[in-house]
DNA sequence: ATGACCCCTCTAAGGGGA
């Protein structure tokens, strides 16, 4: 089985070079991040033509994942128990004028699926933006929350959690970590909540590079990172041991991250022999 | 050459990404 996850930044964006890469890489199962799209506008024609079921989870023109699968899609769940909504503190909970601060929004950031035996869930963290911002905070409590919601499913039989976890695990997952000293993203909670997660019996599947041997997964789109190879490993392929143990091969598809209107993370592809 | 931000929409004196 191939399974891969891909932050797409914009499912309509990026439709046409989606539809390629399913047709060349063939994977079993996609799990997709920030489609920036309503469920029901989700194109999904495209992908079922080629074979996949497809949930999608999004309510606009932010966040927004799914999950293609060629090999069954069921109890599917969009977003896990006990997600939380972004609340923000009181210095940013509306202006004066409103009478009533807007309602919580949990927002549509999780997806997930049984594909054939395997327990999928599609996964985009909260960015966090700036550190101990309320955002930052929300973030922290997104991955304590998760923690609390996947336990019993890691343990029930073949799990992964992939996505954009918007975190580099270690200094060795960024191309200069003088760069992002005081930035998120690399911070001790956020690369703890990591670690609790793998608490869980979850393993970090760390792909190869195909070029200069940091597998990273995004790299800005200003500048020229990418051909600097300025980038950062923050799409993740959480897998527990069953699944870890099942692993033939895992790579960044960094052919995905060229040419004309890519997105800017590329595919991280792992081929499983359960 | 892989090539020097890009997505969305309230189309900007914008919001958000990371």
């Amino acid at each position: 089985m191939r399974i891969a996850t891909w932050n797409v930044n914009s499912v309509a964006a990026r439709l046409p070079r989606l539809q390629g890469w399913l047709q060349q890489v063939e994977p079993d199962v996609v799990c997709l991040q920030e489609t920036k799209c309503a469920a029901e506008a989700f194109p999904a024609a495209g992908a079922r033509s080629l074979g996949y079921e497809v949930v999608a989870h999004g309510d606009g023109r932010w966040n927004g994942v799914a999950i293609l699968s060629k090999v069954g899609l069921g109890e599917v769940a969009l977003g896990f128990d006990g997600q939380p909504a972004y609340a923000p503190a009181g210095e940013e909970a509306g202006g004066a004028l409103l009478a009533v601060a807007p309602a919580p929004v949990v927002e549509p950031r999780a997806v997930g699926a049984m594909c054939g035996p395997l327990r999928v869930w599609s996964l985009y963290v909260p960015n966090g933006r700036a550190v101990d911002s309320p955002h930052y905070r929300y973030k922290l409590q997104w991955l304590a929350a998760l923690r609390v919601a996947l336990a019993a499913e890691v343990a029930a039989g073949p799990f992964v959690a992939m996505g954009d976890f918007n975190i580099a695990p270690t200094d060795a997952d960024v191309w200069d970590p003088s760069v992002f000293a005081g930035a998120t993203h690399v911070t001790g909670p956020e690369r703890q909540a990591l670690a609790e997660l793998r608490t869980l019996g979850l393993r970090d599947v760390v792909p190869r590079a195909l070029k200069y041997d940091t597998p990273y997964t995004y790299w800005d789109y200003r500048a020229g990172m990418f051909h600097k190879n300025q980038g950062m490993r923050i799409d993740l392929v959480y897998a527990n041991a069953t699944v870890a143990d099942a692993v033939r091969d895992a790579y960044v598809d960094r052919e995905a991250r060229k040419g004309k209107a890519p997105s800017d993370h590329a595919p991280v592809v792992v081929d499983l022999d359960l």
